[in-house]
DNA sequence: AATGAACTGTAACGTTCAGTACATTACCAC
DNA sequence: GTGGTAATGTACTGAACGTTACAGTTCATT
């Protein structure tokens, strides 16, 4: 909390050095020293703002999930209801890949999981800024074609689940384990386009 | 390479104590004090066999991954051409979802993302070791049912990486970022059913 | 039983790092 | 300007840790 303007600035730098230099090393790598370096502070204003090491990661976090909810847009959020839905889906599977694979955000999602353990509300304010709201819009968009009877959802938060999971899955895992090649471009389209073709054949009204 | 059988079992001792505390406490936080301290052996030996705390917690990774290629046996391996669909994949996504929920198996995977960046070989082997195994089998499955007829699965392949992704991303997810409460029991088994439903109707040969 | 190699325990070294103390400097209200 | 508060730089502490050296012990072989 800081009091002047000068002050300000410095604590959003310390913000900004800490996220690249927790997501380039990982929390118990990381050094304070090495944060207060990038932004030619003393270490006195970190403990100032921050109390501790884990009181600075926390308030990274937090202020990386704020910065993640203004920037996340999905397309659809209007979209006409009479709007070809495999279209849709496809514009929407593209955005939420696009949105997980973004520089840094596989850095972050890494560094969330290797700390589930010791900052657990960490990973579900980041749920509740992330893929919490995608899924609400999607939820809502095939609620609307259930009641339309154009798909069979009965239940469409948990098909609004399984999407995201058919979607995104592939493409992170490999991310996060760091394989390569990673799949991009037209092969990760036509992987996409499959995935929504799957979805909804198995939402298709039977006949 | 222990050249004694006194040396074997401190070997193996070392590697069983290096699990508990790397899965324990990460990578960086695990101390190679508190590995030795848990087996009663000395600093010595590990640098001896193992080299460095690198070399430890790759070869106990290693090592993790023979343990899951000798424990994981998945059913439908030989399962009759006529049976039941539905129950074989029912059955199948039972199975994966056990294995990958294991006791330990998640903090294992949490230790290699964390670490992916560090020992990228790592994550193949552990790729290789559980999930290649279990697509390649599943995938074979679907080819046979393709030819034959019964199911619309021209990339079996692609239709294997999308059931599993059906099937262990929702619980896998949650267990990675601790969240709580975990699916389990009756829930669980539900969602793996509706799981499987899309992924039947997905691939059902269209009339 | 003897011998040499494999193994193990102790202790230390050098480094890194979170956190702190304190004196100094920049800022703002009046 | 002037006084008071916030911010900063420097230097330090104490602990933890990876790694190594060395001396003593155990083991397999003959």
């Amino acid at each position: 909390m800081p009091a002047t303007r000068r002050g300000e600035l410095r604590r959003a730098a310390l913000l900004d050095a800490a996220r690249d230099v927790f997501l380039e090393q990982g929390y118990a790598r990381a050094s304070i020293d090495e944060v207060v370096q990038r932004v030619g502070g003393s270490k006195a204003t970190v403990y100032q703002y921050f109390g501790s090491k884990e009181g600075l990661f926390g308030e990274m976090i937090a202020h990386q999930c704020q910065q993640l909810i203004d920037s996340a847009e999905f397309p659809g959020r209007g979209s006409a209801p009479g709007a070809d839905i495999e279209q849709v889906l496809l514009q929407f599977a593209r955005r939420v890949v696009q949105l997980f694979l973004a520089p840094g955000r596989i850095a972050m999602h890494r560094a969330m999981i290797a700390e589930a353990g010791r900052f657990p509300e960490l990973a579900e304010r980041f749920y509740d800024a992330g893929p919490k709201r995608g899924l609400a819009l999607l939820s809502g968009y095939l609620r609307g074609q259930h009641e339309a009877g154009v798909l069979d959802c009965p239940k469409p938060d948990w098909s609004a689940v399984q999407f995201m999971n058919l979607v995104r899955t592939y493409p992170m895992f490999r991310a996060l384990h760091g394989m390569q090649p990673m799949p991009e471009g037209d092969d990760l389209d036509e992987f996409l386009q499959h995935a929504v073709r799957l979805f909804l054949n198995g939402c298709r009204i039977q006949g």
